[in-house]
DNA sequence: AATATCATGTAACATGTTACATGATTGG
DNA sequence: CCAATCATGTAACATGTTACATGATATT
């Protein structure tokens, strides 16, 4: 029980955005969080459930049969500003491409070449799916959320770029080695 | 049973620079690997126990009564090399920071506020213990691994560099709001 | 002698994914 | 009518941390 804060963050705070069903929330989490965030619907469910079960959220019925469309109640916006600001809890981190790296002796220079150009190949991508969520956001401004939605995309497109010029610079390092 | 491939792999790693104890392994991931990786002793002593079963590592007399020192086998440099081959199962993304921030209108601009401004403070820390760990590899050169660990530690500058400009930008971004 | 550190190990708990079962509705 | 998508839910498995129990050795 007490599904881990943090999935509980996030539902409530999709669900703060507007309501919808746990499969809504799930895609949602896919599509407009998936660069930064994840649930999978072994979470999802049973905290809904439980959520429901503590008044945080009410299920209206959903447009098909046996479908529930969630709501955040007024004790759901409390616990949410509340879940908000708790601390974060940091997750250790585990990067496996630094681990790799990291034994890069033992793994051979192309291999790590091989790592170090998909690693700056990804970052361009993701630089790209940013743009596109730019130009989206943009057509469409939600206005109270806009200028915080900007701001965890700049931090995706700093890190990309970071990841990049990293990249450049450890490529021409691996040369210089032979 | 199957211990996670990527503990399996971190533990060989660190038997591969040098053969020590349980205790040692954990101290030194989480010394040296500490801003990309972690093992706990939860996983570390089961791990190491299923991998003397496999004949990948060797236990000798440590220099305590009870305390072992484990050696690879040629058998675990063969695995070592295999698994830092296999692809990286990427981890889904789960970054608290920026799930709070995305929701900052909830929040409030001043906890956002708070929150950058502590993700700079943290971004500068890293800074100055990679400058430390860059002096310590300076003064006594591991000469196979060095250019592999320069190449994390620069990862890690880059990244850090990248968080502070990002929180520069977006504190000024958020002054403009008001 | 007391305290800190080295050292091993496990049980209880927490967290999280995957794969499956089930069925409704929509669009071609 | 058939396929894709929407929708719910769970059981089995995988992974990982924390807290504790235990004791040896080093340091002061």
């Amino acid at each position: 029980m007490a599904r881990g804060r943090q999935t509980e963050l996030a539902i409530l705070g999709a669900l703060s955005v507007a309501p919808m069903t746990g499969y809504a929330v799930r895609e949602e989490i896919r599509q407009v969080l998936g660069h930064f965030w994840s649930e999978s619907y072994g979470q999802i469910y049973p905290t809904l459930a439980e959520l429901q079960r503590n008044g945080l959220i009410e299920a209206q019925q959903g447009t098909r049969a046996g479908s529930s469309t969630y709501t955040l109640t007024p004790a759901g916006h409390r616990r949410l500003a509340d879940l908000l600001r708790q601390p974060q809890q940091p997750a250790p981190p585990r990067n496996p491409l630094m681990l790799r790296l990291f034994f890069g002796h033992t793994l051979g220079a192309g291999a790590c070449r091989a790592l170090l150009q998909q690693a700056k190949s990804d970052a361009e991508q993701r630089l790209a799916q940013f743009a596109a969520i730019r130009a989206e956001l943009a057509a469409d401004p939600h206005t109270e959320h806009h200028p915080y939605w900007l701001l965890t995309i700049s931090a995706g497109e700093h890190t990309a770029r970071a990841a990049i010029a990293w990249a450049d610079e450890s490529l021409a390092a691996l040369s210089q080695l032979e």
